[in-house]
DNA sequence: ATCCTGGCCA
């Protein structure tokens, strides 16, 4: 209200030069005020045209660069390019520096990074050379667009500018190339461009390492951090942001409690972001205690930190503490954004509160404002189909107002499974592969289905369509770190230098636990063979032979934690629960899903996962 | 004279 007063009122007194009072005017304004209202723009605008300030360069950066939401910067673009930006007319006397800052006004928005790079592009062709700070903004851009083809003409033009010994521009490229993956083709031009230079630096190193994080290469991140280290680069704390995700990738908790020494003793900063990361660490190592207590004692916090604790209390099925910590991050004045939403609704979700997740879905919209996204809808059908309300569940999805996802019909096909829905399950799953051929889980669910219903004969035809398609399952591993190295089982493994000693164990096992009532899932295995095989097939099973590779290992009493890449398979949940009992061991394993602790006999998702 | 790089939660 002031400022429009001001601007309408102002008067230049008559002994300076009426422009140069103009601009400092309007240079005060446009400091003063941060123009993200279309009535201050227009003002602006208006006291531009009057005082004929139209072609004053420094003005004109200003006026972009103050324009801090979407509308407000396509509001000053329009005015700073009045002509049709398809067939531009007369090149004005812009200079880059008020390029740059349109770039990176669009740079930096969710959706509109493309205009980014057409304004580098009438950049260009106006005939105003980039500078040293264009190419960030325009790469950055690119990374968001995440064109593999536009990278590397924008990759060429650094070049044809001569900015490719930039340090800035040279690490925005890495990332740029990490961030446009189409294929493994993009991380295989960033490591070359890696390799092939001599002067990196911790940004240089991080890009690449938070590339791999980005790409799920976590094992490949930590090697590359390894190296580093041996090169004598010293990491920061942004580094080690990516090193703590790559280690919650991971699982690898004595990495990951390495690592929180590693910046004690080096005195690196810890940010907010930092402990954030630490937090997200400790939850998914199976250390979720220890992430409580972290995150009580961090003396400020953002949303991310919030949401961290809240979902990783979820996915260890300790739902009444994450719902209590969403009600504290309320009382406290945080809004809650969709992503604390989603940590919430899966927390009620993996500890059954089904009531409590449908009032936090309704309270969304109704108290926050927040409309539900497709992944929250999803949530839900997860919360009633773990409940075994499917019923509920396919009601839900009815009334949604989203077309259902892949990952909502293969929820319900997983509950059709679970409660012996079997037809209804078969023919949702014949429908998803129908409209999704490449996508292997379907087939996967499918042919688990067969298998409950023992139709080896539709079991294997599944199996040799995807053959046919050149389609492979994504074989089931486990990890398990024992004295700071992770070790990999996948199903009969026999290369682990101890695998003769490993498989006695698991034959010993086997006998131990059926001795206390252990009963083997045959059903589960998805092979057509008989059932002594069968039984022989289970006890091949990865976690099985991690956790034997762990007894043999690790000292009596101690706990064992292991990494699932899929989900825990039923018999071998089963086993777990008497091999805790028989053995007096914890045993945490990470699936897919969540975390299940087994302890004496039983185990934290109360058999429901 | 003012504009530059990498990172955390589903």
């Amino acid at each position: 209200m002031i400022k429009s007063k001001l601007l309408s009122t102002i008067q230049l007194p008559s002994n300076t030069p009426k422009s140069r009072l103009a601009e400092q005017t309007c240079l005060t304004l446009l400091h003063s005020s941060h123009c993200n209202t279309f009535t201050k723009l227009t003002q602006i605008q208006t006291f531009i045209l009057k005082h004929g300030l139209q072609n004053n360069p420094l003005i004109l950066t200003k006026f972009a660069s103050t324009s801090s939401n979407i509308n407000a910067i396509h509001y000053a673009s329009s005015f700073l390019f009045p002509f049709d930006q398809t067939t531009p007319t007369q090149p004005p006397s812009y200079d880059a520096f008020l390029f740059n800052t349109v770039i990176r006004a669009y740079a930096q928005t969710h959706d509109s990074k493309s205009k980014a790079l057409f304004f580098y592009r009438t950049m260009v062709r106006y005939g105003v050379s980039p500078n040293k700070f264009t190419f960030p903004f325009v790469l950055k851009a690119c990374a968001g667009v995440g064109s593999l083809r536009l990278g590397k003409l924008v990759h060429g033009c650094v070049v044809k500018f001569g900015f490719e010994e930039d340090l800035h521009v040279f690490n925005t490229m890495i990332h740029m190339y990490c961030c446009c993956c189409e294929g493994e083709e993009g991380v295989e031009i960033a490591e070359k461009v890696f390799d092939e230079s001599t002067k990196l630096d911790s940004v240089t190193w991080s890009a690449m390492i938070g590339g791999y994080v980005r790409l799920g290469r976590s094992a490949r991140a930590i090697g590359l951090f390894r190296e580093m280290q041996v090169v004598g680069v010293f990491p920061d704390e942004i580094t080690m942001i990516s090193v703590l995700s790559a280690c919650a990738d991971l699982g690898a908790l004595e990495l990951g409690k390495w690592v929180e020494s590693y910046i004690e003793r080096e005195n690196i900063h810890k940010s907010v972001e930092l402990c954030n990361a630490m937090i997200d660490m400790f939850a998914k190592c199976g250390n979720v205690d220890k992430a409580v207590k972290l995150f009580r004692q961090m003396d400020s916090r953002t949303i991310v930190s919030w949401t961290s604790v809240i979902a990783g209390l979820a996915m260890h099925g300790r739902g009444l503490e994450a719902v209590s910590i969403f009600h504290e991050m309320v009382k406290n004045g945080v809004t809650p954004d969709d992503v604390a939403f989603i940590g919430v609704l899966s927390a009620c979700s993996h500890s059954g509160l089904v009531d409590k997740g449908r009032h936090y879905f309704n309270s969304m919209e109704r108290n926050f404002s927040i409309v539900p996204k497709i992944e929250h809808y999803g949530c839900m059908v997860d919360l009633f189909c773990r409940c075994g309300f499917v019923k509920e569940a396919f009601e839900f999805v009815q009334n949604m107002p989203f077309e259902p996802n892949q990952i909502i019909w293969r929820t319900l096909i997983t509950a059709c499974h679970a409660i012996g829905e079997l037809k209804l399950g078969e023919s949702i799953s014949k429908e998803l592969i129908k409209n999704e051929p490449m996508h292997e889980s379907n087939y996967v669910l499918l042919s688990n289905i067969y298998a409950k219903l023992r139709r080896w004969d539709k079991k294997t035809k599944v199996r040799e369509v995807m053959d046919m398609r050149g389609m492979k399952k994504v074989p089931g591993s486990t990890m398990i770190e024992v004295n700071n190295e992770m070790h990999e089982f996948v199903a009969g493994d026999k290369s682990h230098d101890q695998y003769k000693e490993i498989y006695e164990m698991v034959d010993e096992m086997g006998k131990e636990i059926k001795r206390v009532g252990y009963v083997p899932t045959t059903s589960q295995v998805l092979l057509d063979i008989d059932e002594e095989d069968k039984e022989d097939a289970l006890y091949r099973h990865s976690e099985k032979l991690a956790i034997a590779f762990a007894l043999l290992n690790t000292p009596p009493g101690t706990s064992i934690r292991i990494v699932k890449n899929l989900r825990i398979c039923e018999d071998c949940h089963s086993a777990t629960k008497f091999i805790s009992k028989v053995y007096n061991r914890e045993i945490v394993v990470r699936d897919r899903n969540r975390f299940h602790h087994f302890k004496n006999g039983l185990c934290s998702c109360r058999d429901f996962w």
